[in-house]
DNA sequence: ATTATTTTTTAGATGCCTCTAAATTTTAAT
DNA sequence: ATTAAAATTTAGAGGCATCTAAAAAATAAT
């Protein structure tokens, strides 16, 4: 099993992998743990040798797939407590990220499981991320704001920005739930709030406001 | 702060200092951390520079009271987490020691005091250890089954060793809930079945097996 | 009181992850 | 095509926690 260094390490080249599919550079990868070139350099050798990264001097590191099926272990870890942390300890969503760092990294598939199952089977963690699945399957698409959907775009709600009870009271009064479909009918440029369609009939006008602090992905 | 390996040390120098007031000595550290006594020499030097131990060479080592507020954290932590383990995950009390050694070195303030709300302040964890406060103060004994308790002693409900959801729920009809105050009127000797006086009124027969599962701590 | 046994500590070494400084390779600029 | 700049790697060292083997101190046994 890769230690929690080595597990920071992999997540971090798998994160830039998504961005720059060419491999993560060993200055990146040092940005990005907040740590020198040089110490990188070291690390990929290791990670090499344990098969985890395809690694040649002086060129960009990728995953392997045994890496990147650790990489998504860690992601849906992370991106699981972080729904735990904002759903059942009232976080606020901008909180987590530090715990959710540590907590990412406790050893068990269980524990992980009955989280899972704890929470719901969440789709999204609470900055519209996708959690992947058991398997390593994952939404690719990054859930937004509603406000950045397009008339005529078919979504569904993934999230919310905004965590307050009277919020959630009325998204529910709305039916604006978790994985309902919702059609963008209009947008009314004057103050950017939405007509939506939502079952298919209903129609539903919520502000600029509202639509800031829903997530959805596209249908 | 004290590294997570550090906060082991302190955790188990705590619990042998409980068991031997006199201090801990070198090999029953080696012993209950898995490790070498040279390891453990090495390790309590370092421990007394930072002043979390009372050290001499030779002598057995007492925590300073920085160091037993550094352990009673750790256990205060590892408590909150097998509660949560069991009440919220549904893991049998005997599986979550592990997953909770892991999870009681997460450093957060913040997240075990929202823990510790979201649980309803427990005082003791599934095994009937008591969970210390934030300010580090702990009901100072164990909880023992109801089966141990002798005619006449008044009891508090503290916790159960079996969570099936059909004992729970017996529990529950017969008002035996968390922090019910309990009166052992009589024991008897045949079956060592149990009667019981609830709120000072109320008269409630119960078996030997029920007894065995329900921790209670003294009134 | 000496000797034998057990406990504890020191000495010296290893693995992991980190660093700085210097050397090498790649990339960009003229 | 050479040179300058940037990125990357090597070399050598340090901190932390660990180990084995050997020495020293404390405890128990005769």
């Amino acid at each position: 099993m890769s230690s929690q260094i080595q597990e920071n390490y992999l997540k971090c080249i798998y994160k830039l992998c998504e961005k720059y599919p060419a491999g993560a550079s060993t200055n990146a990868i040092a940005e990005g743990l907040e740590t020198k070139p040089a110490t990188v350099t070291d690390m990929l050798k290791k990670l090499s040798t344990q098969k985890l990264i395809n690694y040649q001097k002086y060129q960009g590191v990728t995953l392997t797939p045994k890496g990147k099926k650790a990489a998504l272990s860690i992601v849906r870890n992370h991106r699981l407590w972080e729904v735990f942390l904002v759903d059942k300890l009232n976080f606020s969503w901008n909180e987590v990220h530090e715990v959710a760092e540590q907590l990412e990294h406790v050893k068990s598939e269980e524990l992980i499981n009955r989280l899972d199952l704890f929470l719901g089977h969440p789709k999204f963690d609470p900055h519209g991320d996708p959690i992947p699945t058991k398997n390593g399957k994952m939404e690719n698409n990054k859930a937004k704001p509603l406000q950045e959907a397009k008339a005529g775009e078919k979504m569904i709600v993934a999230g919310v920005l905004e965590h307050s009870t009277s919020f959630l009271a009325y998204l529910n009064e709305v039916k604006l739930t978790l994985g309902q479909k919702v059609i963008i009918k209009k947008i009314i440029e004057f103050d950017q709030s939405m007509q939506l369609v939502i079952n298919k009939k209903d129609v539903l006008f919520i502000s600029h406001q509202v639509a800031k602090n829903i997530l959805v992905i596209c249908q």
